[in-house]
DNA sequence: ATTACTTATGAATAAATGTTCATATATTTT
DNA sequence: AAAATATATGAACATTTATTCATAAGTAAT
């Protein structure tokens, strides 16, 4: 045995279905993406914001966890541009930047409900 | 100033939108889930399988990585329920185990590429 | 039964990630 | 200008996680 030969592969399916496959940055950032909900806190800080425009505090608060956490984890979704915010006065308000969102939080939501 | 108050919170609209989160255990289950979509071999993996019902060996092949990386991946999307397997002969060949996983991956999909 | 082939798994390592703590920055009020 | 309030941030630490390596387990063929 020279190299090492998988006899069972079909090179020509694999080569297929590899023509077909969408471009490797794209599948990258895809689960760039995707991560973003895969944290409690940020899932949490999602669906408060669902609801409500909501300053810093109030969701530390609101969530039983420190200030300095939940700015951390906004700051994630602002990078990403899954929130915005405006300012007033000395609070910061964000809120949800997009209803795209809402969209992919109730079809994971559906999908989990869904297990027997 | 006795313990800490915060005067700009508002405990009315905290409590309100408090009540109407869905329980905790939910919240982090459906973390959980995302956190699946969030490897960027996961979702190769399941972009594969969307085309084609296809073994460990090809996968590995198709996407330049090793058996063992795979495996352990396919254990992982397996556990999780996102793909169903049967045996033929020696070989074991995966496939998506729901449709619904195909709505949320092109959701997501659809999501990053609108970005500017 | 022995050999070959395919998949699964456990332990180890390296890398990524979330929270905490301390502190900086920014705005408003006095 | 100084004090108070609200938010942001950097470093450190602990935890999680993905891959590799070696090897076990299961199936088929000789």
């Amino acid at each position: 045995m020279e190299d090492k030969e998988y006899i069972h592969i079909h090179e020509d399916v694999v080569a297929q279905v590899q023509s077909r496959l969408p471009e490797e940055a794209k599948l990258y950032d895809l689960a760039e993406f995707f991560k973003i909900f895969g944290d409690t806190t940020r899932i949490k800080i999602l669906y408060v914001l669902l609801q409500q425009e909501m300053c810093v505090l109030d969701i530390a608060l609101l969530l039983g966890m420190t200030q300095s956490a939940i700015s951390h984890q906004l700051r994630v979704l602002k990078t990403m541009q899954l929130v915005k915010f405006r300012r007033e006065g000395k609070t910061i308000l964000y809120s949800l930047s997009d209803s795209h969102i809402e969209n992919i939080l109730n079809q994971g939501m559906e999908h989990i409900s869904e297990e027997e």
